[in-house]
DNA sequence: TGCGATTCTATCGCTCACGATATAAATCGC
DNA sequence: GCGATTTATATCGTGAGCGATAGAATCGCA
């Protein structure tokens, strides 16, 4: 009758992506940085500075989680929030020195991560495309301005 | 140097969760539901009546989880917690007829979320045995009690 | 040019998740 | 049996995530 959460895929993936977290937080430890941050700090090491609108979305994040986040982050003396001065909505962003030292030692995080799963190089790249495929099936990214 | 998250196996896992939610979200709204509330209903209402720690162990959570969410379902009147009689440690958990309802209802959201994410059910049964696979690997179930 | 619509970010309230810790019951060791 | 340890659940504080909404800046069109 009811399906069991097991037999689910949503529940896979629910929990592989618990899962992934459990993982990466002894990595991220360390750091002081939870997951969410170390995605916005990877997303403007690799990127370069960006508004807050552009980082989320390339991190499918909007701004009532980024705000705070964001803060956060800022407090810590890892990036800086500004005003465009030619366009006063936006926000842009900008890792100070702190953070790009902090961004180059998490540069050896995903190496870890990945001894973790026991899986290879080429199977990592597959389920990632799977999965990046199947999120933009279900949910499209939005285009990005400016 | 600093990978972008659009290339890491840990983002496409993450947002591909999100996007779930998001999927779930409008079907599981008319219901009342939240995902993990869901998720709850169907394993109490697949597996039986159980314990806190036994459904911990199925959804792969803690007490500290389980218990404020449980207080919420059962406040909505979806499910009854008692301490166990011979074991006063434990608090089993049971659907109210209401509950059990509800889980009627919700057992078609399944289907429905199958037809979104495009895959046919061997593509569907293929990666939840993926996701699950790495799920273990990267945190092993505690073994379950009474 | 001016004003309504749109865009961008922020705020609020809620749920979920988890680490650390507390509390009570049961079990173990002697 | 009695104290120490273990087990099961609960509590607290914090960070995320999101729907709804607010507020300011900009845009578009009459």
């Amino acid at each position: 009758m009811t399906l069991a959460p097991s037999d689910m895929l949503c529940f896979a993936l629910h929990s592989a992506a618990h899962a992934m977290h459990a993982a990466y937080a002894p990595l991220l430890e360390p750091l002081g940085l939870t997951y969410p941050q170390y995605l916005v700090l990877s997303a403007l090491a690799a990127q370069g500075d960006q508004t807050v609108g552009q980082l989320g979305a390339a991190l499918r994040l909007e701004s009532n989680t980024l705000t705070p986040l964001l803060k956060r982050m800022e407090t810590a003396g890892w990036l800086t929030r500004a005003r465009d001065r030619a366009d006063e909505r936006q926000v842009r962003l900008g890792l100070t020195d702190q953070g790009r030292a902090l961004a180059a030692r998490a540069a050896t995080v995903p190496r870890a991560f990945v001894e973790k799963t026991g899986l290879d190089l080429t199977e990592i790249a597959d389920l990632r495309d799977i999965l990046a495929a199947l999120r933009d099936r279900l949910k499209p990214a939005r285009e990005q301005r400016s």
